[in-house]
DNA sequence: GAGTGGTCTAGACCACCCT
DNA sequence: GGGTGGTCTAGACCACTCT
């Protein structure tokens, strides 16, 4: 006698909130559109407010919502597609690089870095900070470490600090012969600088992209962008407008 | 009178206590070393163990703490890079490929699956499911997308479903001309089957890697390949052993 | 000032792994 | 059975945004 139900596993409150609500996404809410606040949703699904909290958490995470303090939680538009796709003739500061620099600081580099770059702890680099905008939205913010010997026509002009220096460095860059370039996307925490860059509170997830330009011989310059994990969708090749529901698309086969 | 100190903005205590046991990692603890348990964390720190946690969950995002349930938490190894980098000769099922093929089923696809191949929901469409694994552990989960019109010959053999007929499949692939790809990067949560397979709690965060293959004016192939965001760096190009810490990379540069 | 999401607490119970 | 991390609760207060 007793359990006449199958003796089902029981799946996590939060994990089944997500679900609802995420259906709910997609059927009854128009993107941007705006929930109802936290400590209604709780009451009216009957769990505590940091259950739902669970739930909303992972949906943000697959950039289905978007959270502001002071504000609500609104219905995300889908990720955009943002061309991270690298050639030769895409180095920094090229005609048709979109990054604006904002500033510059020029130092000894941590140890860190150094080795990324091949290069002694004693040998001044170049510390530009850029950012990429689009459609008014930051989308990613940069570190690009120059060492001082790939822009050796640098120390002559003097330029002060900030963004004035850093688009003399860019300049200075174009005069390399790119060998090649290799590339690493891995999942990290925003950091309190980039998070506010980038409108978002610091450890918020971000997808950093970490590239290495090669000219013969040695490494001429390391870039760390740290992307918006919520809000874009990073595309190598022509394929901006690729897009399977990771959820939906499941639903069928096995 | 009264406040002698600046009104520093308090930073949250989760973000305080990641910062200090992240530091800890690196001058105390060795890879694969256990950690205390959380109560007793939570106990030394003097602070809740949901606010420990808070600090944990972040540690364990960028990958340099992993979690079992039943047995405790580890000091993480770096990350591993994987080899994603595209070419034409790397189709899936060529000698190259070092996936395991471990089912397959045959069914008309969802909406979104069928979007994406630019076919039309009434033609069957081949679902194969396979496995990457490197050093004994698992890494991803696919799915490969192949419409019956890419592998025509293949309704003949009648192979029987599972792993046995996703290798007939990919077997057919190769007679097709590759003509380019493309492919996209973001970040997900592992739905409840790849989950399993990857031997982590479900909505755990991924990369998830969509690829589209085309032949000749078509899709003849769509990928969609669920990447654990913990333990792996996805890497373009020859760069495996590009590393800079996020964190310790910027203590230095402003 | 009112309303929102973000942080934090102190408990409880559960699912899982080991021995 | 004992110990671990995972889930959940019912509160409290804080930081922020808008009006």
């Amino acid at each position: 006698m007793g359990t006449t139900q199958l003796d089902t596993v029981p799946e996590p409150k939060y994990w089944h909130l997500k679900t609802v609500i995420g259906e709910a996404l997609d059927s009854d809410f128009a993107v941007g559109e705006i929930l109802p606040n936290e400590r209604e949703l709780a009451a009216r699904f009957g769990v505590a407010r940091a259950t739902l909290r669970q739930a909303l958490e992972q949906l943000e995470l697959e950039g289905r919502l978007q959270r502001r303090r002071g504000v609500g939680t609104t219905v995300a538009p889908p990720r955009m597609g943002v061309d991270v796709s690298a050639s030769l003739q895409d180095w920094p500061g090229s005609p048709t690089d979109a990054w604006q620099p904002v500033g510059c600081t020029t130092a000894l580099p941590p140890a860190a870095v150094a080795r990324a770059l091949d290069t002694d702890t004693d040998e001044d680099v170049h510390t530009l900070r850029r950012m990429l905008v689009t459609h008014g939205q930051p989308v990613a913010a940069e570190l690009l470490y120059v060492p001082s010997s790939s822009v050796p026509e640098l120390s002559a002009i003097d330029a002060p600090a900030g963004a004035a220096r850093a688009r003399a460095v860019l300049r200075e860059l174009q005069r390399l012969a790119p060998a090649g370039l290799d590339r690493a996307v891995e999942l990290g925490s925003a950091r309190a600088d980039d998070a506010k860059e980038l409108d978002r509170l610091p450890g918020a997830p971000v997808l950093v992209v970490t590239t290495r330009y090669l000219t013969e011989g040695r490494t001429a310059v390391v870039s760390v962008a740290t992307y918006r994990a919520d809000t874009c969708r990073l595309t190598f090749g022509a394929s901006g407008d690729l897009e399977i529901r990771h959820d939906t698309a499941q639903r069928r086969a096995s």
